[in-house]
DNA sequence: GCTTGAAGCTGCGGATATCGCAACCGCGAG
DNA sequence: CTCGCGGTTGCGATATCCGCAGCTTCAAGC
């Protein structure tokens, strides 16, 4: 339940101002320290608030309610390689239909990483992860090009991934 | 420091078996801990342990060596559109020349905050995230087609995220 | 078969950190 | 001025983290 991404959540829930605007008022206290967890999501709230200049309880009630508004998450990441998934694709997807409801259906597998509805010559961009080239083949043209819909796709094989950091908001 | 991508990190070493094959020996046990941390980066070890079947102490040493080998690290993601950014695109770019140093060269933009060598019609793709339009196009037009060797882009804005998940390496 | 060494787990105690709570402050509304 | 509220602080009680010593397992070497 936890594990339900930030994404997931802002997409469910309504068009209150977190999803309108900018979000809840987010001071530069807060963005301090989610810079300090974004180092390290374990660091302990002592530390942070040495370095933010707040107390340990201070801190503490900060990061519990940017959790529960959802601002932010604080999870383990892993590097797909080293997990066994030696296959990642970028798959541009043309749909003829409903955008949305093709991209829930592509939302529902368990290899799409990542499914973004676009404006441009695609209509959706999906992140693939699989474990080798029959599964990558296996996903894309059995189950992908299988959805009601899906009028035709292109495929990005990963060759190398260079860069990939998760620091929004701290620039 | 500890802030440097997982991905970039494996990018960085040498073609030990990490990151030519599967990676280090990863048990179920360890796969267990993964999950568990990907459910709430801060679970305390006791409860980890009694989780999987393992006193606390070997899940600290297994969890510190996760992190040291680099196949994970714990650290806070927030969504962007949360704090401030309100506009990302996926951006394709054909490359003329060496492609490594033009991905260098926009792996070293904070805008993008992903960027990834590709076989397709695109050499990189390139996933940008900005505060507004203007931001955008000014990283578009004039910073990533700046770069010498790029000789083409094509641009997806982002219109709706669907999915995003930070599960890798659990299924 | 025995030794040796490395790797991994456990249990434990001292140092730290977390958590809940009551009190305090600043500030706008009435 | 007073009231109420959100945010902060300080402080104990409890839980967690961390380093260490000892135990087990397992494979290598002789």
């Amino acid at each position: 339940m936890h594990s339900e991404a930030v994404a997931s959540r802002s997409a469910d829930q309504k068009d209150t101002r977190e999803s309108r605007n900018g979000g809840p008022q987010l001071d530069a206290v807060s963005l301090a320290i989610i810079e300090q967890l974004q180092e390290d999501g374990r660091r302990p709230y002592a530390a942070i608030g040495k370095a933010v200049g707040l107390s340990e309880a201070a801190v503490r009630q900060r990061v519990q309610k940017l959790l529960d508004q959802g601002v932010m998450q604080i999870v383990a990441v892993t590097d797909p390689l080293t997990v066994g998934f030696r296959r990642q694709a970028m798959v541009g997807v043309n749909v003829e239909g409903d955008v949305e409801s093709v991209a829930e259906a592509l939302a529902a597998m368990s290899e799409c990483e990542y499914v973004v509805m676009t404006a441009g010559s695609f209509d959706l961009m999906v992140e693939v992860v699989c474990e080798d080239d029959d599964h990558l083949l296996e996903v894309i043209n059995r189950r992908i090009r299988a959805v009601p819909g899906v009028r035709s796709t292109e495929s990005f094989v990963y060759l190398k991934l260079k860069k990939q950091t998760y620091m929004w908001g701290t620039r």
